[in-house]
RNA sequence: GGCGCCAUAGCCAAGUGGUAAGGCAAAGCUCUGCAAAAGCUCUACCCCCAGUUCGAAUCUGGGUGGCGCCUCCA
């Protein structure tokens, strides 16, 4: 089975073809960086995080572009009430950005291009367009003829002729249209600003996508990705925008992640029920976290709440508890030959896992490979016989699936110290002389101190609860 | 006004024509000195009504309820 990858812009799921064999161009807008990102903002980061890693599980070499938005409104605003430059306040919450992502073990894109080190190539693209007649100058300003692109709207699948205009934001005065959008803002006074032919200003928020994606990926895009929120009217500016300069489509696939709910309301501002990573990420486990996004399709809202996150916790204490059987077992392994019974059942999961992936990412039928899996590993562990070849097996199968979630933690080989390796001592020869008593008392201390005891018939573990 | 999404067990959630995956929680059992882990068992008139079909959670029509977008939200 090939991968199937559903395309926002033909609402259908289509198989997956890159443009050069082997190698996948792929574009997702990143953060406004004006703030810290919540877990709306993670939904697609992680998301496309984990697409990127089943390409390049399956064989691709992916080019992942993710942009920073670093010079806005909302950054001059920003800037204006804390009392510090645009610069600064982007090169803050940056900062802060790649170490939220990495805390929920996203990893860092190819390239992170910033629209200020970019404004070259956006002053090109927007001259272009004025040239070839998509756009206009107007008080400063340079705006987009919007009806000049016939084509617009076939993204979102909006009819401009049926959209309203100023329901939500207000109809600026210098544009021809009404659905004509800025490519460039001219400055106001004292703000942060660069030279064009058009006058001192700064770049509108849709071209910069179009001008970096052509820098770093080319013409055209195997993968563009983003939030459901910009499909409208974000992305399809940018179809606009770079359609009209490149005369080749922007990209082949177009994907969008589901809005997060909190509490089945829409997360926003107003609301003030915003969450921070950085907040959550103090008392929640990250993989949990992964865990709860993608146990629901991608295309699907997703409820957060503190009770789905208990549970997509649970649910992942279940697959830590089955990796850490394994590895308990391994001590007291023999040597021989792969089970064949768990051999075929890995050979199935493995199937599964994949047939799942390639379907439009499901990652929740995914990880019910995953949930098999382990199941088919404890009813082995129970039996009196076990070989490292088999373990060693079904661990490398789990490392190749968290390779693509990344739900799971190596666990550090940790030391406990003195005084509780003499308490697991001392309980052992309470236990052999089955004074039961002390045995206990001993136990209770060690769960006071967070400490879990776990007898087996392959001898005493433990582990931090 | 236009475009679109969602409704499946107590909770989360797949499945989009062949007779309801998986997880969490609860309960019972097995194992166990106790506990943990694990295993087993158990839980669904798929929002409603009508239609198409040999067969519908799935397709069509009509409702009900919830939600989103319509020019600077991921």
């Amino acid at each position: 089975m090939s991968l199937k990858v559903y395309n926002t812009l033909t609402r259908s799921k289509e198989t997956f073809v890159p443009i050069t064999p082997g190698k996948v161009n792929m574009y997702v807008c990143g953060p406004t960086v004006y703030d810290y990102i919540h877990i709306g903002n993670a939904r697609p980061a992680i998301f496309f995080d984990v697409v990127r890693r089943y390409l390049e599980s399956t064989g691709y070499e992916v080019n992942y572009v993710v942009n920073f938005t670093d010079v806005d409104d909302k950054l001059i605003r920003k800037a204006e009430q804390v009392g510090d430059t645009v610069p600064e306040i982007a090169e803050k919450y940056i900062a802060a950005y790649y170490e939220d992502i990495e805390s929920l073990g996203i990893r860092k894109a190819s390239v992170n291009p910033r629209v200020t080190e970019n404004i070259p190539e956006i002053v090109a693209l927007i001259q272009d367009l004025v040239d070839k007649g998509y756009a206009y100058p107007s008080g400063g300003d340079v705006y987009f003829r919007t009806e000049k692109f016939a084509e617009y709207g076939k993204l979102s699948h909006q009819n401009l002729q049926e959209l309203q205009f100023g329901i939500r934001v207000e109809v600026g005065e210098r544009k021809e249209s009404p659905q004509d959008f800025v490519l460039w803002k001219g400055a106001k006074p004292g703000e942060i600003h660069w030279p064009s032919p058009w006058g001192d200003g700064r770049p509108g928020w849709h071209i910069e996508c179009s001008a970096m994606a052509r820098k770093y990926l080319g013409v055209t895009l195997d993968i563009h990705g983003g939030g459901q929120d910009l499909q409208f009217p974000h992305h399809e500016c940018e179809v606009a925008q770079s359609e009209c300069a490149n005369g080749h489509p922007l990209a082949n696939y177009w994907m969008h992640n589901g809005y997060l709910h909190i509490d089945n309301e829409k997360m926003s501002k107003s609301l003030g029920n915003g969450i921070n990573v950085k907040e959550l990420v103090k008392r929640v486990k990250p993989q949990a976290i992964r865990f709860l996004f993608l146990s629901t399709h991608y295309r699907n809202p997703l409820n957060f709440s503190e009770d789905a996150l208990q549970q997509a916790g649970n649910g992942l204490e279940r697959i830590e508890n089955g990796v850490a059987n394994i590895r308990h077992r391994l001590q007291s392994a023999s040597s021989g030959a792969v089970d064949e019974h768990v051999r075929a059942a890995v050979e199935r999961a493995k199937k599964t896992f994949r047939d799942k992936m390639d379907d439009d990412f499901n990652t929740a039928d995914a990880i019910t490979a995953v949930f098999d899996l382990i199941a088919e590993s404890n009813a082995y562990l129970a039996k009196s016989e076990a070989t490292v070849a088999t373990l060693e097996l079904l661990l490398d199968t789990l490392r190749e699936w968290d390779g693509v979630l990344g739900i799971l933690t190596e666990p550090a080989e940790e030391l406990l110290d003195e005084e509780i390796e003499r308490l697991i001592e001392d309980r052992t020869e309470a236990r052999k002389s089955k004074n039961w008593a002390r045995a206990d008392e001993i136990r209770d201390l060690l769960t006071a101190k967070g400490i879990l005891l776990e007898d087996t018939p392959q001898g005493l573990r433990w582990r931090r609860k």
